[in-house]
DNA sequence: TCTATCATAAACAAGTTGTTTACGATAGAG
DNA sequence: CTCTATCGTAAACAACTTGTTTATGATAGA
């Protein structure tokens, strides 16, 4: 009386769960076996096994619900790496991206987003730095402690802290946050088109 | 004489950068057609024509060096969530890792990374808060001025700042970054085994 | 009106996939 | 040691997907 190999039990589940992560989708029994050094019905038949054993699903030649794997499953968004905060639509500058970075929904959320790099230490409370990555989500409203990115009325793009309406005046109040280098520092506009609301920031280290 | 719509030129160009962006790989013809509501062999035939144009290369049925997304055929690696900094090298707490999250290269690098979550404030002066996620590279030499993640004498896994070497005792020093609430506190460890060094850090606002 | 060519559907050939089958190798019971 | 169940393999099969070609219809433009 022989015995399955329970081994390779636990080197296909290995594989297919590091080839999920790498690809986003199974690999075939093809795959799983050359790079196992097995045929490939070696692995269909351990897959069948596996599927009665519960270690995974099997059906229809599709692999599912490998545990600890599922969850890998989850979306992904691609944003346009927009280069430095400048003047202009985003949308506008699209001849100019040249570069999608795919990111992963579970960590930054959903929506529409796209990247800049921060120049200059006006958000450095915010925990923004110069040459941080900033991840802005396309929308056009905002709440009082957003940073925010939108046109002034010089049509210049700007980042700065929505601070809310001035009750005297009806201007909007957008603030610096760096309170070392340009304390209390706030600028008054009257209308200001919004461009996106900075939902995450990437900050390099050493 | 009639012309090659030109328009629909545009179309399968934008649809193949959006698809690239999507799923890292180009689109079958077929995928195309179904797309933009044309045939299969329509789609051949203009990327063909495409290709005579210098739009794009396309050669033995592949679609390759589409201007603009070249550059985002950069490399993805995946990093294990491995939940809050704990005790314990994150390599032997594979089993409870249940999340796997694919990053690119451009934005963090190389090389072999974890994701942790960083909880208190003790490193509030190197731009890490309560709750950022910190990706953390393996490796097993570090200089000074590093964040690292490292098992001290008590088996205890940290996050701090490697500051060097006390020449006068010969023990390795470890800082808290935090002036406010830590001001110049330094830990004195004989030994520590270093398990990575803090590369990036995600920030999430509002 | 006429014709070049645009676009389509259908078919083709090649490759990939899951799956089955026949057969050799071998562990383990007797 | 002998024998047999079954493990694992190679080969083949059928279904499907892929790029590509071909024959045919539609139509813009001379």
């Amino acid at each position: 009386m022989r015995s399955k190999n329970p081994e390779l039990m636990g080197q296909i589940s290995r594989y297919i769960g590091e080839y999920f992560r790498d690809h986003h989708h199974a690999p075939t029994t093809r795959e799983i076996g050359a790079a196992l050094g097995r045929s490939a019905a070696c692995i269909y038949q351990y897959l069948v096994e596996m599927d009665r054993k519960g270690m995974l699903t099997y059906q229809d030649g599709k692999i599912m619900n490998l545990p600890k794997i599922n969850k890998t499953t989850l979306g992904y968004f691609s944003a346009p790496l927009v280069g430095s905060i400048r003047c202009g639509d985003p949308e506008s500058q699209e001849e100019e991206v040249e570069l999608y970075i795919s990111l992963p929904e579970v960590i930054f959320g959903q929506g529409e987003f796209y990247l800049l790099r921060a120049t200059g230490d006006s958000m450095e409370d915010a925990g923004i730095g110069d040459g941080d990555l900033i991840l802005i989500r396309k929308q056009t409203e905002c709440k009082p402690g957003d940073i925010i990115v939108a046109l002034d009325e010089n049509e210049e793009n700007t980042l700065k802290r929505y601070a809310g309406l001035d009750e005297k005046n009806g201007k909007i109040v957008l603030e610096y946050a760096n309170e070392k280098v340009y304390p209390g520092k706030r600028i008054l506009v009257d209308r200001l088109s919004l461009q996106g609301v900075a939902k995450s920031v990437i900050k390099g280290l050493g």
